[in-house]
DNA sequence: GTGAAAGCGCTAACAT
DNA sequence: ATGTTAGCGCTTTCAC
């Protein structure tokens, strides 16, 4: 491997032109720096980033922690968080939790962090104890639907207002028994599972209905088969179900299948609505209504919030944002009957 | 930032010796490393990988490199990679190329593969010369659709066999003007468009139907949205086409939406077949017959290669596999009719 | 505008 | 089983 040092020889200065070159740091003449910039061709040179980011204590780099690579979510995310990166001249990469054995927060993993100038972490799923090991380290950001030590700067979904307008849509356009497909039962976890399920009951109580708690089906994964195969066994076991909410648009687009196996149609005997408004629901059959989240928002504001951190001056006190969301309406919902009241089934 | 030197101070012993405890490289005493330990525990500390990687030359970790961050494809690679490589006890980091200004592949970009133990790279839409550039660098596999320097490993889908079959699986269905939507028109590219056309050209000539040029749907990109409106738009201007051969899944279930945009329906009027087939075609309506291109083989394939290569005496020969395929199918083709020749229009 | 020296935090290699 | 020395390749700092 070629190393400044050698450039410098080639080209007869010190390494510290050839380092000023190459990072623009100080000016440099014209002249040494063609000569400079000869002897890098010449001998293919590449800086030791490694070297860089060791004396200088930068990288130029974030990372997003996710807790899956084959998430459309984390996908969609990480292509946000890297253009608004670019923006700033830094590059993104993304890292995967789950990896771990145990989905353990590995030292390993944590000592990972250091090599990033910051870092926006996805904490769904991520135990409470894990994140107390997080303290000590480079400006992070979380993002993810539960709650967090006060200390971290957090953005997160509008999950409960989110799952209640959900809900309140399906109730509104005539729907009176609505799983919640990925929901949870119990009170006392704070993730996104449990948020949602808190709106859908909301849901109910502004409706006036009372809460059935056998219409919560919880997944064990959510995903696209898990939700189909659970809705449709829960369907067929309960012929009254005529809503389902999913908590992500991955279990509904499972839950749109699901009403299908069960010899139901969508959104005539069973409404279906999502929450992600990710690009595929657009674009299944039927199209699905979902609770978009302004990803967008979420993003600018992680980034903002990680760039004021890894800045001069960073705030004193870390901000807890949740965003602002709304119900994009499409063919997986019934539209409005003019002239008429909630629907009979 | 506490350093390994205050840890050794702390427990009152060499830094060797808290490197050999962390690292386990070599034996220690069970008091000792007690006493180590503790003291890492009473001081917060985390070992600097930067630092780490410099002196020792490896850092234990491997990039996966990919066009965009936003494609299912990529993520469901992804989360493969990461499996595999976590059973050899490295870490996996995703980076986006596309991220960079004109596409290109900066210098920075270049030099950052260096932080990494080796990479494997996807290279569709790479440009030859960028390609060129790669050489001296790490151990690197390439991954993707197109031809590439005989002096990288490379592992690519079969993607001329895999076109072929899906379009015989068409013609012999009953279709008989099958769109290809992605594909390329010309013949001077080797992208992966290029090579899908080819199967789709040689598939009409195994069954002994001419080649009708207008049937080629070039896409700018190749995503659910920008498929289905130049799909619904083909189906408008020519209603003879009765067959539509998505170059890749995201395209198909665009393909489905467009279908129905345009007023027919799938598979009696129109069939459909995509390439890749993702977890999401098996679950959209109607089901996606598709294309399976091995990526489990790929990936098995692309790790074996990468770790021989990271290893002792790495292979003087570059490898150049394909990855075989088959035909999954569901429903947007037609069944067999039993006792019958192809179907008539 | 350019250079010399020092050292980022760690581990390889050589002691003992 | 543990310690000492040297130095990975670069940038910071200070000097000219």
């Amino acid at each position: 491997m070629t190393t400044m040092t050698e450039v410098a020889e080639a080209a007869g200065v010190s390494v510290m032109t050839v380092s000023n070159v190459l990072s623009g740091r100080r000016r440099v003449s014209p002249e040494t720096s063609e000569k400079v910039m000869r002897a890098v061709t010449d001998l293919h040179y590449q800086v030791n980033l490694t070297a860089r980011n060791l004396r200088s204590g930068r990288s130029g780099s974030v990372a997003l922690i996710v807790p899956q690579f084959d998430h459309a979510y984390f996908g969609a995310l990480g292509a946000r968080v890297a253009r608004a990166m670019e923006a700033l001249g830094r590059q993104v990469v993304i890292e995967q939790t789950s990896a771990s054995a145990a989905g353990e927060l590995s030292a390993l993993a944590l000592a990972r962090l250091h090599m990033y100038d910051g870092a926006i972490f996805s904490v769904v799923g991520l135990r409470e104890s894990e994140l107390d090991r997080i303290r000590d380290s480079i400006p992070i950001v979380l993002l993810g639907e539960r709650e967090v030590p006060a200390r971290f700067d957090h953005v997160m979904m509008g999950n409960v207002e989110g799952a209640r307008l959900a809900v309140a849509h399906m109730f509104e356009r005539g729907s009176r028994r609505v799983l919640i497909a990925g929901g949870r039962r119990g009170l006392g976890s704070t993730g996104m599972s449990c948020l949602r399920t808190q709106g859908w009951t909301g849901a109910h109580q502004q409706a006036g209905l009372t809460v059935d708690e056998r219409l919560i089906l919880e997944l064990p994964r959510l995903d696209v088969g898990e939700g189909r195969a659970a809705i449709a066994a829960a369907l067929a076991a309960d012929p009254s179900i005529d809503g389902v909410f999913a908590v992500t648009d991955d279990v509904a687009v499972g839950a749109l299948a699901g009403v299908r196996d069960a010899g139901r149609s969508v959104p005539a005997d069973v409404q279906v609505v999502g929450f992600d408004n990710l690009e595929i629901g657009a674009h299944v059959y039927p199209e699905l209504t979902s609770i978009d989240p302004s990803s967008d928002w979420i993003v600018d504001n992680a980034v903002r919030l990680l760039q004021a951190r890894m800045g001069q001056d960073p705030p004193a006190d870390a901000e807890h944002l949740v965003s602002p969301v709304r119900l994009v309406e499409r063919g997986s919902t019934r539209p409005v009957r003019r002239g008429a009241g909630p629907a009979r089934n």
